[in-house]
DNA sequence: GATAGACTGTCAACTTGTTTACATTTAGTG
DNA sequence: CACTAAATGTAAACAAGTTGACAGTCTATC
């Protein structure tokens, strides 16, 4: 592994909050791989290979049904970890991973894992932290899903993927916006035009831009 | 804590396959409640006071948004621990519980719980692989939700709650089952209205016999 | 700066499920 | 047995999104 690579790992905010020896052992079978955009990273019913961290780049988590149609879960951003489930249970993929860019990932190999945990309760507990968050993140999808329009799911959507000071622009097509909201690129569009109607938003090429993050607050907070 | 409960918590199989002096030790710490008739568990952002475990009686785990509508998440049946992920990470109750017919749940406090994991970390595991399981289900209900149509989540959600040999009678309310796949009374009348002329099922007052699972099992094999 | 490919705008027909409304059946209870 | 509350049957009007089709727009890149 090259010296930059565990440079940009060490960084990593996960595995920073390990103890310095943990860490280190994590970051010594920690193998660095790089995916062209739009390769797959891995599908649904894999093996439990190992624990993923997105160093640069995207990737989307989805899954597909038999007829081809496929949602989108979520998108991962630089920092994020994913596959705790399969290190933890031993079970299979839950979902298939693509790169939406080109994207460098680190994989820390299960076996090695699960030793490293052996010796260090830490490492166990931070991996169960993040099994936690993602359990309460498909909870609130769910919820999401049942009792929130479509009108309500993407105002939810854009805001997550807005900085915390509530403006600036999310750089994401109506197709993929559709995807992850659960609608149609015709029925995106129809929402965001009504939005911009209203000065919320500004649509732009591959992208909206939030004006008025407060109206979009409200739409799913009373 | 009376006797004959105790009996009953060292036959329950997650406690059961718990080494004998955890089990013991977190017997001695149970609290043994009875719910009336829809009478509430706990509710959703509530404290994380304690593992729960159904031991009679039945409980449907379930969310409301503002505008009060409710979608049933699942429902226990006697035997299954829920209120993991609260003991794990600390954080606030997911969903809200609610006694669907007299129940008998066993509660383990979380600081007592918390205690006997660190001394033994098997049953951290044990925790951990109630997590996992809890999670997968989430997972798949989303994809459930965002792939499948109606009628075939409905054919899962039925199946699931028929006895292994693939017939039988499922005893639930059509309003129920309805909450329960995300589609109103009316609608579900009209699937199982379609089914019944195929011979797939019977319609009982406040049940659903199930004729032909097979059939049921092909809507989203294919 | 031409051009291809991805993205967006827009519409009408269609599908699916909800809502509203009311009649009917069922199971339990005094 | 009569009565009541819950559950079920059914239909028309309505709402919300999807699909398919096609024209227009943007961006990278050759």
């Amino acid at each position: 592994m090259r010296e930059i690579d565990k440079m940009a790992l060490s960084k990593n905010p996960w595995l920073a909050a390990l103890p310095a020896r943990a860490r280190a052992e994590l970051i010594s079978v920690a193998k660095i791989r790089r995916f062209a955009e739009h390769e797959r990273v891995h599908s649904k019913g894999g093996e439990p290979d190992g624990l993923y961290g997105l160093l640069s780049g995207e990737v989307r988590v989805s899954a597909s049904s038999y007829a081809g149609d496929e949602i989108v879960f979520t998108r991962l951003r630089p920092g994020q970890w994913f596959g705790e489930i399969g290190i933890l249970d031993g079970g299979e993929k839950t979902h298939d991973a693509h790169a939406v860019a080109m994207s460098e990932l680190a994989i820390l190999p299960r076996k090695a894992i699960l030793d490293v945990c052996l010796r260090n309760p830490e490492v166990h507990r931070a991996l169960v932290a993040l099994l936690c968050e993602h359990c309460r993140l498909a909870f609130t999808a769910i919820d999401a899903f049942l009792l929130y329009s479509p009108e309500q799911r993407m105002a939810q959507r854009l805001l997550e993927r807005v900085p915390a000071d509530g403006s600036g622009t999310v750089a994401i097509s109506q197709s993929e916006l559709g995807a992850l909201v659960g609608v149609s690129r015709q029925s995106t569009n129809k929402i965001l035009k009504r939005w911009e109607s209203r000065v919320w938003i500004r649509r732009v090429y591959r992208g909206v831009e939030i004006c008025d993050s407060a109206a979009l607050q409200k739409l799913f907070a009373d």
